[in-house]
DNA sequence: GTCTATATCCAGATAGAC
DNA sequence: GTCTATCTGGATATAGAC
């Protein structure tokens, strides 16, 4: 492939990310990607054949990129504290670089729960539920009795909800772009102390 | 209006209520929408006049549903600690029945934001930031120091979320429909306990 | 008010010249 | 590989008979 072909290609790939993000499969228009990537339509579909094809790249780049951190990170050896730390500071700064990726996956994959497991046996490592249960017992000094899928959950609620929600919240507080970058910014250090208070021992 | 026509428009409604859930707006058919309220597709234009008119009807009618819960817990006389736990009990109670509500409500906003404040203007109180002010100042014996929108957040997170990735949660933890549903209404006890343990003052 | 048939439009995809 | 012009299917919407 040439430099050319491979730069048109990029720039197919950035303009149709772009869109699907917005607008959803459904809501895209291939005549929108081709001007948002400054070439033709009839280009798109030489180099893509088809709208679902272009889509199933986007959209399995943006799946496996959500996934990795968190893994990676609560299969460390590192203190529980240190953990939690690390995934709120990681895993809110990757969103703030990827602000419309979750609504994205989040929706594409409710509306297509079709392949949905074959996606995750593909994509995810086995025994995924033994990988938390290991990764997600709370040590001494912390409650003990709660499932500790309830205690991700609360975890990733609080990383990925706030911009799921962006369009409400920074409606509802009256908040600017750089104002609600900055709050979610704020929950970087904020959330791992909430955290950990939250299923502390008394 | 007559019995019968106050009926088929009610069936109408349903239906498109249920389409529009499942494939959001762009991907509903008005095909689909007749077929799933038994009745022929011209008579939904009949009915509503075109698609736009109907989806505004269902989307409003959402968007009024999701709000005045959570307003009217926190405005009341109750305890820090009582409206905490209110809230997660009424509010999961009512997603648990609506649990494709919050995910159509988010996508269809953060994809037409555009008449978003007129909408917020048009169907909430004013001064709605005093309102979380005065609402969300935790008394004596909790930490003080926080932004009460953080806070806010955090319990909004802790309810939603988990309805709105249900697919994806279900699918990671291995959980049919009825193993999840008692998941999130284990929730309803355990969240007034973990939130207020993470703010307490120690 | 309800239906069938049809008009109109638009989006995805392709043909074919260069 | 790139473009213009065009095909085709499908979706919203309407006309008009009953």
């Amino acid at each position: 492939m040439s430099e050319q072909e491979k730069k048109t290609e990029n720039q197919i790939l950035d303009a149709a990310k772009e869109v699907f993000y917005r607008k959803g499969y459904a809501g895209a228009r291939m005549q929108e990607i081709a001007d948002e990537a400054k070439i033709n339509k009839a280009m798109l579909h030489y180099y893509f054949r088809s709208k679902d094809k272009l889509f199933e790249r986007i959209f399995l780049e943006s799946f496996q990129n959500i996934f990795p951190m968190i893994i990676n990170i609560f299969v460390s050896e590192d203190s529980f504290e240190k953990k939690i730390e690390d995934f709120f500071e990681k895993y809110l700064n990757f969103l703030l670089k990827n602000p419309y990726l979750p609504g994205f996956v989040l929706y594409e994959l409710s509306h297509n729960p079709d392949n949905l497991s074959k996606l995750f046996e593909e994509n995810l490592p086995l025994g995924r539920i033994e990988l938390f249960k290991n990764a997600f017992a709370p040590p001494e000094g912390y409650i003990q009795d709660i499932d500790p899928r309830q205690l991700f959950t609360n975890l990733l609620s609080w990383a990925v909800f706030p911009l799921v929600a962006k369009p409400i919240l920074s409606e509802v507080y009256q908040m600017d772009k750089e104002e609600y970058f900055e709050f979610i910014n704020e929950r970087r250090t904020l959330l791992p102390k909430l955290f950990l208070n939250s299923i502390r021992e008394k």
